[in-house]
DNA sequence: TTTCATAACTGGTATAGACAACTAGATAAC
DNA sequence: GTTATCTAGTTGTCTATACCAGTTATGAAA
């Protein structure tokens, strides 16, 4: 079962051999593993290169380990949402309000470094700020800025920004979003939001981040928007995908 | 920098020190670190310990190892595509803190509208009705109160609310998750709500209501829970599918 | 029978050392 | 000048040991 006279890890054939076990239902979740004194005894082996495989199995969540009670076979892994990427269009239609937009800001800017490092560009370099209020059926629901690469996303002009960025990224440059990381917080407006969202200064918003990537990787677009907290609610519906 | 006689382990003493100066852009991506033998002469500390600071940091993806070069900062930190369908504890592990709970309220009701809406369950069905705060790394974080149809999810009792509940339905009922719905949105906290979260009365908070459903489709559990706005981002990676 | 201390487990942290595998620069041989 | 070798430095793996911290079963005392 472990060969140390291979050329490969000791550590690494054990995790292996328990990963397989787990694999074909010799371990079962919530099932606890033989301690680390016991793989040492057992395989003739120190604990602590017993708990370099452990480590790994951990690591990758496989299993879970308890304080003086043992180790344990995790649960069957519990993993990313699907679901649609959506514009602030497409999430506006999906909810049957009419989605408008009004141009507050458009130009190309040196990024600073909170802009370069999300879309993993040098500092400086050119991207695209899009600044808009986002009004669903008429009324101001959110303030939004896009960031785009310039040398990523090439020839936006205010005409294309009327109309649909995404539209253009896939039709025009080939460029389509496969995923993205939303990150979403409760706030306070600031005042300077507050008077374009029509709500009163420190009124509760939602804050949400998304980083949009392509297919190999490249982050293609980062928004930063404001909602505002009476309007919004966000959704998002997970699957198990095992 | 490093005090071994803090209770806090040295390796993560280091690993917390390495991580502000990356942070802090003291140490720039591609830049290299001290091998792991200078942090050890410097640290007056075993080159292993130093091995398992940097050990985490790799494994969180701030750094990265070339054998024979040295190691070095991460491009980006492409942060982890986190958060499970399920529970708190998962939550807060995979984020690296300790989670517990303090149970406030835990017995069965006769479901009001509301609660039997989201479970498909009719009003006045019995359901358990269980109020936990709960704390990461012994800090409060959330108020979550559960909902479980009591004649789908039977013979809950304290203890099993204390352990795993979601544990206890898979392996006593044999009732797993697949599925669920989240919407968050952003308020402010109740004066009640304040008290237990220890925060001021109309702080920002995040309510989070979630949804969770079987195989077949039917509601498990319907869950409300209030995090503190300042301590709790939600983040969501979402894929094209297909 | 109940309560409490203890012993025997578990994983968590830390040490000190050894050799292997790999890299890059310096040096020697051609 | 080019090529091959050596060497110092890096991470990778592994050992053997020690003690700390949390959990649980055992058994003594009440």
């Amino acid at each position: 079962m472990i060969n140390k006279n291979l050329p490969i890890p000791i550590y690494y054939q054990l995790a292996e051999s328990i990963q397989k076990q787990i694999d074909n239902g010799e371990l079962k979740p919530g099932e606890s593993l033989p301690s680390e004194r016991e793989y040492a005894e057992k395989y003739n082996i120190s604990r602590m290169t017993a708990r370099q495989a452990l480590n790994q199995l951990v690591n990758n969540g496989y299993l879970y380990r308890v304080q003086g009670k043992g180790t344990f076979v995790a649960e069957k892994k519990m993993e990313k949402p699907l679901i649609g990427i959506t514009s602030f269009t497409e999430d506006m239609l999906a909810r049957g309000l009419k989605p408008s937009s009004e141009l507050l800001h458009f130009e190309i800017i040196p990024a600073p470094q909170q802009i370069a490092k999300p879309l993993q560009i040098n500092e400086y370099a050119p991207v695209y700020e899009i600044t808009r209020i986002r009004l669903a059926d008429a009324v101001p629901m959110a303030i939004e800025t896009n960031y785009f690469s310039a040398n990523l996303v090439k020839g936006l002009t205010e005409k294309i920004v009327n109309h649909s960025i995404y539209a253009y990224m896939e039709e025009q440059l080939q460029l389509t979003i496969e995923q993205a990381t939303q990150t979403i917080e409760s706030s306070i407006a600031e005042p300077v939001e507050a008077e374009h969202l029509q709500i009163h200064s420190g009124a509760p918003v939602m804050r949400i981040e998304r980083i949009a990537f392509l297919q190999d990787g490249t982050p293609a677009e980062y928004v930063k928007s404001t909602y505002r907290a009476d309007r919004y609610k966000f959704m998002v519906h997970m699957q198990r995908n095992q």
